[in-house]
DNA sequence: TTCCCGAATTCACATAGGTTAAATCGGGCG
DNA sequence: CGCCCGATTTAACCTATGTGAATTCGGGAA
């Protein structure tokens, strides 16, 4: 819309932009990606993207929508260990072969990119900047579940939550998805809030009150605004280091 | 030793061994990757093998020792995210040319291999298998971490311990560093097993104790002893799946 | 042998966060 | 308009784990 690269998928453009923001992509090395992409039906709130040991034949990025990657622990406890953005994969196995070793799950209605697997390995030896661009997205990823592991083993609650909240709201600006000032959609539960930071739903409400009290964070109709985000940062240890890819 | 395969480098077998357990390798797909290995000196304990942030120029590989992989919280906490056994790459950071996201420090005297970043990646043009076992140790690694992450998300110290207790002892036994039956070395402090777990040391203790009394572990002067393996992974929810490949 | 020091252990006490259950809110639907 | 149901909020109570500090243990150095 911005430019007038060839999109041949509506939608194709979040993946491009997502692949160009850690590689720099030659104008072809971009057409040959956009054109590989398909997307899906929309799949509805609650309903898997990717079942736990399935081996996929195609690469999904999330489009539109709100996700989740998670694993369940022998006791029955969901735990999840990523939120998936429009534009983030939702399953790394493909690069090394591997069958999904975690189910995605939609917490909001969705759209999702297919592109084969097949496929784009054989654009990738033609572009192997491709192949760069989508370990680059891997190694963020990585990044952030070991943060999330930093928050689970040394924060406490209000700054699991405060550091949880700090990075959506750098995601979604960097995915361009900030609704105004700071404002941004999180169609996600308090209780799905707890399951990723290891909180029980009581202690999340308690939590996300104290924020409101501090006047760090509002959370209200599935938005949530950060009228003072430095403050927040600083109270939660935020550093978007983690999140960025070193274009060096 | 057991067979006639030309190891230009004492220690090179421990890598050579690691790779080929996940990607069955050509006899010149192990020779080249042998051939590219050098061992470094000797590093006593407490010592650095990688710092945060440094761009390495070579893979590295534990071949003798113990070291973990570990993350600083602003509050002045160290995380260790991993262990690092004989076998394991120390950082994957090479895979999407970014600089290393987390200090990794031999916690015993250890000995540690390079292979030529550069070097290793003209000898995968001619061996693409090489990189694809590369790609599934990340993998395994990526696993080991969300495991942990599982642990610290839902599982209590009792049965942290003894979860961590397990996947050493399946890790070390992988190695093929087993002492006799059921013990292993392990050159870790009481405190620093806390570091992973987010534990304090003093309930570490508690919680090792525990573990003696119902005669699921022993620990002392750092071994490791696991009387009833099963029920240790039963007590701590413990499937050995997450740190196998798929060969498929 | 004795000293010394880091690690393990023990103890007393404090608290963040879990649990259970009930009350309230808000929106979709008949 | 009134009902229903999931989500949020509140409340009372409980416990797993943290904290701080002292004690013991075990092995290396003098």
């Amino acid at each position: 819309m911005n430019s007038n690269v060839a999109v041949s998928v509506p939608g194709g453009d979040v993946w491009l932009r997502r692949l160009s923001s850690v590689v720099s992509l030659s104008r072809a090395a971009q057409e040959a990606a956009a054109e590989i992409m398909s997307l899906g039906r929309p799949i509805p709130a609650r309903d898997h993207i990717i079942r736990d040991g399935n081996r996929e034949t195609s690469i999904k990025v999330l489009i539109s929508g709100f996700a989740c990657r998670y694993k369940f622990l022998p006791a029955g406890r969901r735990q999840i260990t990523a939120f998936v953005l429009p534009g983030d994969l939702c399953d790394f196995g493909f690069v090394s072969s591997s069958p999904a070793s975690q189910g995605v799950m939609a917490l909001s209605p969705s759209i999702v990119g297919a592109v084969d697997v097949d496929r784009f390995a054989s654009i990738v030896e033609e572009y192997p900047d491709l192949m760069a661009a989508v370990l680059r997205c891997a190694a963020i990823e990585q990044n952030a579940t070991q943060e999330l592991l930093l928050s689970l083993g040394g924060r406490n609650a209000l700054q699991r939550v405060g550091h949880l909240l700090c990075e959506l709201h750098f995601r979604m600006q960097s995915a361009g998805l900030l609704r105004d000032g700071q404002a941004f959609d999180l169609p996600v539960t308090q209780s799905e809030l707890g399951e990723a930071l290891g909180l029980s739903t009581v202690h999340v409400n308690r939590t996300v009150q104290t924020l409101r009290k501090l006047g760090l964070a509002t959370w209200r109709d599935r938005v949530v605004s950060l009228p003072n985000p430095p403050g927040l940062a600083a109270l939660s240890g935020f550093d978007p280091a983690y999140l960025k890819s070193e274009m060096a």
